[in-house]
DNA sequence: CGGGGAATTGAGAATCGTCAAGCCAGGTGG
DNA sequence: CCACCTGGCTTGACGATTCTCAATTCCCCG
C-alpha cells in the first residue's frame, strides 16, 4: 500500500504518471473528458480521489452567479477528504481531455488507516501538504495587485511542473480559469501576462505554454 | 488522551476553556502577552501547539514590508503542523493578553499516533477541519468587493464564537489585523463597517464588540 | 490631564472591472 | 482547399472601487 510521492507546494510534484494510492484494486479508475464533472457541489463526500493524469479544477458557485476556483488539481494530488461527511461546497471538474482519477471508498480508507499506522501517516502527510499548499494560496490571494498575483501564479505553476520541464511550463487551464482562481477579471489576467511578456520576464510558446526568462524579475513582482 | 472537540469553520467552536490535547503532561503550558511571538518565521517546526485561551494571529512578512495574516487562531485550534520539517513561512503572535497555549513535541506526537490509531484519527480530523477552514477562507478572499469580504469576515467571527454569545461577538484583533487578513486597506475596513452599521445590519457595543442585527442582510452582502 | 495608538472620515490618484470590439486558432461543412 | 463559425484570447476606453495621503476624533492608560 503506497501513496503517490508526497509533495509540497514549492517542491516539484509527482510526475504525470503518478502511482496510484492503492496497488490492489481498492480504488476504481475513472476517466473524464474536458469539462466533465467528477463530483458536484451537493454530493456527499463518500469517496476520496487521487488525480493521476490530466488536470482538474475545484470550484464553487456563489449566489450571485460568479465562480471561484479553490484549487487546481494536478497529478498526484489527493482530494475529497473533509471534516465530517458534509460536502465542502465545492465541485470538481476536469479541464483536460483524458483526465484519470482513482476513487476510494471513504469507509475503506478509514478502516485501513485504523489498522495500518504507516498508511495513516502517509494520508496525514498528504493532508499537511494540502494545508501547506492552501497557505501559499492564501498568501497569493492576499496580494493586492493583479501583476503580483499573476506572477505568483506562474511561479506556482512552474514549481508544480516537473523539474526537468521548467523550461517549458504548461498551463492546462484557460485564462478564465486563471481569472477565477486569482479572483480578478480575465482581461486583467491577459493584460498582466502581456506586461510580463513585453518586459522579457516570461516568453510564450503558445497561449498555453510558457518559459520563465527572468526568474528574479518574476519573483520580485510577486514580492515573496 | 483526548483532543479538544473537533470543530469546523462554520460550526461553533470549542468554548474558551478548551480541553488540552493531552491530560498527562505530554505538553507544556505557555502564556503570552499581547504582541508576543509564539514562534518566528524562520523557526523549525519541532512543536505542535493548541491554543487554549485568548487569540493569536498567524502571519507572514513579504519582502516589500507588507504583512499578511493567514489565519486567526482561537481557543481549540491546533496548529504548527506542516509537511516535512520545513517552516511554513509564518510566524504566530498573540493578540490578546493572557493567551495560553499547550506545546507538544512533534516527535512525541508522531510516535503516539503510530501506536494509537484513535489519537491519529483525531489529529487527522483536526487537519481536515483545518483544510475546511482554509477553503472557506479562500472563498472569502476570492470576493472582489470590500463589503463582501468584511461581511463574510463578520459571519465567520460570529460562527467561531460560542453559540450562546452570538448576540455579543468579540473581535480580539485590531482593524489593522482585519485589514491584513482580508487583504484590503484599514480605511476600507473601517468604511465597510460604517456602511454596515448605518445600514442597521450590525451594531457595535464598542469598537471590539458587535452584534448582528440583520443576519439575512449580512449574508446577502457576502453572497454565499 | 495629556500622550499616543487605534479608529474614523475626507479628497485625490491609481488600479481594476465592465463593456465593446477585434484577433487568432481549431474545427466544420461546402 | 477554402469559407465560415465558434470559443478563447487580446486590446482599448471608460467608469467604479479602492488605495494612498492627510486630518480629525476616540479611547485607553499612564
Amino acid at each position: 500500500m503506497q501513496l503517490a510521492t508526497l509533495s509540497t507546494h514549492y517542491a516539484p510534484r509527482t510526475p504525470a504518471i503518478a502511482r496510484p494510492i492503492s496497488l490492489d484494486c481498492l480504488g476504481s479508475w475513472h476517466s473524464y473528458e474536458t469539462g466533465e464533472t467528477v463530483y458536484g457541489q451537493e454530493d456527499r463526500s463518500d469517496y476520496w480521489y487521487q488525480l493521476l493524469d490530466g488536470a482538474a479544477r475545484q470550484c464553487t458557485l456563489t449566489s450571485d452567479g460568479r465562480r471561484q476556483i479553490v484549487d487546481f488539481l494536478m497529478p498526484g494530488d489527493l482530494f475529497g477528504f473533509r471534516a465530517g461527511s458534509s460536502h465542502d461546497c465545492c465541485s470538481v471538474e476536469s479541464i483536460s481531455s483524458d483526465t484519470t482519477m482513482v476513487r476510494f471508498q471513504r469507509q475503506q480508507m478509514e478502516s485501513l488507516m485504523e489498522s495500518d499506522p504507516n498508511f495513516a501517516r502517509q494520508v496525514r502527510e498528504m493532508a499537511f501538504a494540502s494545508i501547506d499548499r492552501m497557505q501559499s494560496r492564501t498568501i497569493l490571494l492576499g496580494r493586492s495587485r493583479a501583476l503580483e498575483r499573476v506572477s505568483g501564479f506562474l511561479i506556482e505553476m512552474a514549481s508544480r511542473a516537473r523539474p526537468e520541464t521548467e523550461e517549458f511550463v504548461g498551463l492546462p487551464m484557460s485564462r478564465y480559469d486563471i481569472a477565477d482562481y486569482l479572483a480578478i477579471a480575465v482581461e486583467t489576467v491577459s493584460r498582466s501576462l502581456t506586461t510580463l511578456r513585453v518586459g522579457q520576464v516570461i516568453a510564450f510558446f503558445d497561449t498555453r505554454h510558457f518559459r520563465i526568462v527572468n526568474r528574479s524579475a518574476l519573483e520580485a513582482q510577486c514580492c515573496n
